[in-house]
DNA sequence: TTGATAAGTGAGCAT
DNA sequence: ATGCTCACTTATCAA
C-alpha cells in the first residue's frame, strides 16, 4: 500500500511536477506527459495514485467546509426565527391590549345605555 | 514513521492483548504487565503508541457522534420553532378578527346612539 | 496523560 | 474518472 511518501507527496520518483500541477492537469495531458518521459508502469501507477490522493485531499476539505456552512445556516435560521418569534409575541401582546380596551369601551357604552335606561336591540347586547 | 501495523493494530509483536483490553487497562497495570513479560524498550514504546492510537480512535468516534447530535438538535429546534411560529400566527389572526369585530360592535353602538339622537360623553366617542 | 478536533488518507459508494 | 463521505491516523492544543 502506501510506502514512501506520506505527507510529502510531491516528487516521488524523479519526475518534477508539483502537487498543484498534478491535480489540475487533465487525464489526457497527464498520460501524454507520462509517455513523453519514459516512465515505468510502476511509476505511472504511483503517479496516478498521487493524483488521486491529492484530489481526495481537496474533496475532504470541501466536505468539511460544506458541513460547517450547513451548521452555520442552521444557526442563522435559528437566530432569525428567534427574532420573528419575539416580534410576533410583541404584536400579540399589543393586540391583546387592544382587545381588552375595546371590550372595556363596549362595556362602557352598554353601561351608559343602562344608566340612561335605553333598551338596546339584542344584536348589540353581546360583547365579542 | 508508521511501518507495519496500519489498521490491524492488534498483536504487533508477539504479545497477546486485544485492542479492547489495551484501551481499558490502566497505565499502572499496563506497565506492570509489560515488565512482567520481558519486553524490549522498542516493544514497550510500540505498545504505548498502539494504546494511544486506540484511544484516539475512540475520541474520533465520539467527536463524530457529538457533531451529528448537535446537528440533530439544531434541526429539532428548527422544527419546534416552526410550530411555535405557526401557532402564534394563528393566535394573531384570531385576535385580529376579535379586534375587528369589537371595533364593528362599538361602531354599531355609536351609530345606534346617533340614530336615537343620544349625545355620548366625550370619553365614549373615540374608538380604540 | 487524557480528551477533543483539524487535516489528511484510503475505502467504498454513486454518478 | 470524479466527487463525496465515513472511519481511521496523526499532529496539536487544552486541561
Amino acid at each position: 500500500m502506501g510506502d514512501d511518501q506520506m505527507k510529502q507527496l510531491s516528487p516521488p520518483s524523479g519526475i518534477d511536477i508539483s502537487d498543484d500541477e498534478l491535480v489540475s492537469i487533465s487525464v489526457r495531458d497527464l498520460n501524454r506527459q507520462l509517455k513523453l518521459r519514459g516512465l515505468s508502469r510502476e511509476e505511472i501507477v504511483r503517479m496516478k495514485q498521487r493524483r488521486r490522493t491529492l484530489k481526495n485531499r481537496g474533496y475532504a476539505a470541501s466536505c468539511r467546509i460544506k458541513r460547517i456552512e450547513q451548521k452555520d445556516d442552521l444557526e442563522t435560521d435559528k437566530v432569525h426565527m428567534h427574532m420573528d418569534l419575539e416580534k410576533m409575541a410583541e404584536d400579540n401582546d399589543r393586540m391583546k391590549q387592544d382587545v381588552n380596551s375595546l371590550i372595556a369601551k363596549c362595556e362602557a357604552l352598554k353601561k351608559f345605555a343602562q344608566l340612561k335606561k335605553i333598551p338596546l336591540p339584542p344584536e348589540l347586547q353581546t360583547i365579542q
